[in-house]
DNA sequence: ATGAAAGCGCTAACAT
DNA sequence: ATGTTAGCGCTTTCAT
């Protein structure tokens, strides 16, 4: 298939209608508007095309003359293949193609490969509109997207275009909320593990700068709504350590933990900013024999399925409904012209893995 | 946008030419065939372009001429949106994303919903080709795959269908080595869970007729080889109750783990057709306070990252793998005209949910 | 290096 | 109820 293109049609709609004497409009008719001609001459156009081998209308003629391609395009940050393993990225996926089944639309996942890092597949796309789901401020694909005469619809990342359909939730308040929640328990020595800040690979601690000048705003909304919680009780923000990871995996959350709390011995709490890190922490905390919540609390943000099995204290965000509401801005859109911006709300759920902090002194014993 | 077609493109490759004064095979070679023309020449036209606010030639009409459309075509079982809440389901999109994205194809998932019946869908699909994922025998939607003049590779079922590649793994044989492990820890009064035999919801034991007479292959293939090494130590298959279940859930295992331990208490072990089943099983025994594997035995098929963690026993196979290979398949067929089928190997996991059998007397009063 | 001509296969006014 | 006409926007020999 990557050699010459598939095989001519056998057949085609003119070649048919000439075989049958009749007019191109009424093969067409046959397939397209059935009450647009008497059932027999339909059941002979249609009996003729199984005898002639021919398949129906050809869906790209079709697409040119219509000027619809039944389709949504997705774009995502990373390669194609991680949006699978990412449990966040596939309950927006399951909403997104509920909107789009239900519409009776396709859904094209552009190949967007670090190799391929050109263009063209943007380009390529024959679709009606875009969904771009979470990618960085300075995506090229992204300003592609944009280039092209069709709608499209932001999730959650980047923020701040102009006159683009939108949807998000509120990353700051809700881990606020599970901020607060954690000092109402006691805790003032907390660490936190994030996901990658910036394009290039940088594991280890992320300096205050970084937090700030990340290309990633949901990153950095969520380190805020801790930091807002901890400011409010009086601890020093720069005193907290935060330890970012390039991938996105339980393994790296299960290697952050062990470099936070190797450097910070005295943490009672690690606050993670997504579940697949917190599940990572949870193993990590588990192999190491230490006692969670006991000993150290463990959160995370998203609410994935694995996470309420694990009890884990998290944020919950309506993933699945952002993809449905996504794909309903986009293809539900009359002829508006103000773009749209939708908030989804967050909800704190209290887990099994967090509890009060000890004092230090029962902490050392605690070992 | 299900309203009217999207606005007309403001410019075309033809308005371009004629304000320009060049012919419309420059402009396109600006795009195509950069080396065909000057780079002064190149320049201009793509500025000019900008200006204009032509936005590059349009995909559809570029597939129309060029006879390629990009992109593959996913059909799967289910309505589209639970492809992504399953992880065997995601693990093979992820796969098969990967193929995709090294070929810079698009991914196109055809919307199948159950209410949507109408096999529409995939006759408007622009696509090269069409991987099937794992569909019944008797699905409509794959009739109408096969009908398209486009080649297509099936993903373990259905079965038997001449001419058409398709790659899957021995189920048979995983389940047997899986069998043989249990039996070998002195198993003998097992219960069976498996996922959905028949189109027809249908949750409760499954009779030995409708083990063999089911629709889904993969289904039966993997009773049969639990079934065989039962048979190799003198059980007699007919008193091995089978629960069904219609979803495919942790929440339907656990279900069916209750439902068959209510019926067959001296069950010393559960074989279940699919990790996420035995996931549920493996909480609802938790939740009893059932030590496992202590009083009892749980196991899964599939190996997916969460049974992993868990420590299940299972059987593994390369879902991942069994994606790319589907992709290749498709993308990077030659001019062959003789089908593949590819079959890949399983392993079995030994976890930590499967322990020695208790005899009939510690058993009772293991509880 | 550039242009002219010829469709790819189809649908939608509009007429009859 | 059926046919006629006129493209949708593009690429690709083949000439020049």
């Amino acid at each position: 298939m990557s050699g010459p293109p598939h095989v001519r049609r056998p057949a085609t709609l003119a070649s048919l209608a000439a075989e049958l004497g009749v007019s191109r409009t009424t093969v067409s008719n046959a397939y397209n508007r059935p009450d647009q001609l008497s059932a027999p001459l339909r059941e002979k156009v249609l009996e003729a095309a199984r005898r002639l081998g021919y398949p129906g209308p050809d869906p790209v003629a079709r697409s040119l003359r219509t000027r619809r391609a039944g389709a949504v395009g997705l774009l995502l940050t990373e390669a194609l293949s991680y949006a699978f393993r990412d449990p966040v990225a596939t309950g927006f996926l399951e909403g997104l193609a509920l909107a789009c089944e239900q519409a009776g639309q396709g859904l094209l996942l552009v190949p967007v490969s670090p190799e391929h890092a050109d263009v063209a597949a943007v380009h390529q796309a024959g679709v009606d509109g875009f969904v771009v789901y979470s990618v960085s401020e300075d995506d090229p694909h992204f300003r592609a997207v944009l280039e092209r005469p069709v709608p499209t619809v932001i999730c959650d990342q980047p923020i701040g275009v102009e006159g683009v359909d939108r949807v998000s939730v509120d990353d700051r308040d809700g881990m606020r909320a599970l901020g607060r929640h954690l000092t109402g328990l006691g805790h003032r020595r907390i660490g936190v593990l994030c996901m990658r800040l910036g394009p290039q690979r940088q594991d280890g601690p992320a300096s205050l700068a970084r937090q700030q000048e990340t290309s990633y705003p949901v990153q950095r909304e969520r380190i805020s709504g801790i930091r807002d919680a901890l400011v409010e009780v009086g601890v020093d923000w720069a005193s907290v350590p935060v330890v970012e990871r390039f991938e996105h995996s339980p393994e790296a959350g299960a290697s952050a933990a062990a470099e936070l709390l190797a450097g910070h011995p005295d943490v009672t709490a690690l606050v993670c900013t997504s579940d697949v890190i917190a599940i990572g922490a949870l193993q990590w905390a588990a192999e190491q024999g230490i006692d969670v919540p006991g000993r150290l609390t463990v959160t995370g943000f998203d609410g994935v399925p694995e996470a309420d099995r694990l009890g884990l204290t998290t944020v919950r965000q309506p993933v699945r409904r952002k993809g449905q509401v996504a794909g309903e801005l986009l293809l539900e859109r009359g002829d508006r012209n103000t773009p749209k911006y939708v908030v989804l709300p967050t909800e704190l759920v209290v887990g099994a893995t967090s509890g009060p902090a000890k004092k230090r002194e029962e902490f050392f014993s605690g070992w």
